[in-house]
DNA sequence: AAGCAGGTTGTTAGCGCTAACATCAGATGC
DNA sequence: GCATCTGATGTTAGCGCTAACAACCTGCTT
């Protein structure tokens, strides 16, 4: 735990945003309707509007009645941090994820936020940008809400981040890992599926697939590491079946332009041998594609093209390009139901270490 | 002089890994490190560690330095909660958008986190899947954490969703909608451009290339009610020329084969005119381009391909798919100027009408 | 020497809500 | 009729933190 500020500009003390009704009683007070408005408005006390929203069947009719007609005329909004602060129960799973944009995670955020719905929990998103010290402050950041969970992309993270996640496992709060699975001695749930096997996968079917000469394309992105990881047990495989290989980092630019770029650029260096490429994401190998169409180029028969993840538009490709399909959807779900589970019942593992493990699938089309 | 009164090392005690205690004191407590704790271990009393925390130039410096080294020891975690509700000030700002996954939102969103990034404000995001009643119960969420400031998408709402917005701005709160600018009666900011103008200048566009029987490909959610607003502005300039002009729902089935499946329909009716067809975003219509191409028709000879969005997707497109171009990332800073601005001094507007709106621009491809 | 400014820390009193228990009717049993 | 139970509501005491102000230190006037 770093501490909060390091250099102390003295006069700059202010809080960043003064947010506080202009003109008010003395007291501190908020303006707002509170349940102690509502209980005056019914004739009860604050206890028993705190009873009726939370458990509805424990207030006599005639009084839920009242209660009711008080908190449509009040216009009561419930304070969820005073709810946090004395109920100590949460209603919040925090998730962080590289990147919110990238539709790679959306969807297993969106099953995942399904899952939860029903239980009225809520999702607290963050985003690391892909960096690993952005995520700490991340995590940091979500703990200081007390979420019921906490959920994270991987299980590369800094030496605070992983005493944090430990920690807050030790309090009772479930801690996952997500998009990945790797034998490791920590105590971490994983669900999702192993990166090398995702990459050994590729490297054997562009080579059943005639190629001799194969190129990872990586991604840019220096903190990617599950890509990068793809990349190696790719050119391990590669290798162990004695088939030439490269891994090729792709230049930083739009993924789509730099599949582009990639492929100009190999085409460039010339080369005799039928061509595997094989990327980091469906989005460069799709710029690869078009760009081999620019270029007349023969697919498969010249150059196969492999790419990453099963997005939409690798099937919209001419006849399609082949890639990867991960149940995206699956991790969210699965996640949800474990959470649930171990929410419920700290002491089971609801979620047996089976069904957190997803398989990858080779999509054969038309690319390769 | 650190001088422990209370020679209860509270965390030291705790055995390495267990599920909190359920047999901890009679009190309520969580178990987790809070500011009395940090207090004991340096001290002082839990005040002069609050005031460290948020504004370290008030403690002297040989303290601070017994409070940080508490901090570390510790792992002290703050309690957001308790300090809202406390405070009455909070750093959260709530956004809530259609769709998370959808990447036209993402930039506008990512932008705004940017801008609210520096001065410690967080981004709550909560999506409506495109339906006002969804977005109603997450204005209702959202609002139950005391939100800083609320970010909506559009301009339609439901009443009571008005009525919430209506009675935070009342109550302090910024409002703001974001990625619509229409005239209206309402006192809610509104920054981003208008859909109605985006529609006539596609109309304008496509009759300029010469096209002579005009179709506006209307996105398939029945609440995106800006691309709706966008295709009867369209039909609406045509006519005005004297160009025929139709407005067809795409199916509804993945964007990109949605594109594929409309222009497959179209030809299938035949028809002699240049045909002219504008979407609701880039992905429909590089849908159609790509069956275009399958299908060897000529782009932009016999067909006119116009979308939406500007997505990277329309650049890698053989010659260049023509599009709308809109400020994206432009409507996120803003949003975070004016809330920056409309926090620290409520009274006044400070970022102006004019910079307000956004101005939408063709940008022509080989396309059109 | 008393007074005073300015910097540093402590005290008190909540913020809005809920756990745990207490209370008090009315209904039930014998 | 009285003890007992059940159901409905109230009372008390915080959760962890911070606003407001009080108290206490220097060091320096006057």
């Amino acid at each position: 735990m770093a501490n909060p500020r390091k250099s102390t500009p003295p006069l700059a003390a202010q809080p960043p945003v003064v947010r506080r009704a202009a003109v008010l009683q003395p007291g501190r007070s908020h303006g707002r309707p509170t349940q102690a408005t509502v209980a005056a408005q019914a004739g009860v006390t604050t206890m028993t509007v705190s009873r009726y929203l939370r458990s509805p069947g424990l207030v006599a009719p005639p009084t839920a009645a009242r209660i009711d007609a008080a908190l449509i005329e009040t216009g009561y909004t419930p304070n969820k941090s005073a709810g946090l602060l004395a109920g100590r129960r949460s209603s919040i799973v925090a998730v962080i994820v590289p990147s919110i944009a990238n539709s790679i995670f959306s969807e297993t955020v969106q099953a995942l936020s399904d899952g939860l719905q029903a239980h009225e929990l809520e999702l607290l998103l963050a985003s690391t940008n892909y960096t690993l010290e952005r995520e700490e402050q991340q995590i940091r950041a979500v703990l200081a809400w007390s979420p019921a969970a906490l959920v994270v992309t991987g299980r590369r993270h800094t030496a605070a981040a992983m005493a944090m996640m430990h920690q807050a496992q030790a309090d009772g709060t479930p801690v996952v890992e997500i998009w990945d699975y790797e034998a490791s001695d920590r105590e971490i749930v994983q669900i999702g599926f192993s990166h090398t096997l995702v990459g050994e996968l590729m490297a054997q079917h562009l080579i059943g697939r005639g190629c001799r000469d194969l190129v990872y394309v990586d991604s840019a992105v220096p903190e990617d590491f599950r890509a990068h990881e793809r990349g190696t047990a790719f050119a391990k495989a590669a290798r162990a079946a004695r088939v030439p290989v490269r891994v090729l980092q792709a230049p930083a630019m739009e993924p789509m332009a730099a599949g582009r770029a990639m492929l100009r650029q190999l085409l460039a260096q010339g080369g005799q041998q039928r061509l595997g490429m094989a990327f980091a994401s469906d989005y460069p190998a799709a710029g690869a594609w078009l760009q081999a169409q620019d270029a007349g180029l023969l697919v498969p028969g010249r150059l196969s093209l492999l790419g990453f993840g099963d997005y939409p538009i690798a099937a919209q490709l001419g006849s399609g390009l082949s890639t990867v399909s991960v149940d995206r959807r699956g991790i969210g779900s699965v996640c949800a139901r474990h959470l649930l589970a171990s929410l419920l019942s700290p002491a089971t593992e609801a979620v047996s270490p089976r069904q957190r493990v997803m398989l990858p699938r080779i999509l054969q089309r038309g690319s390769t």
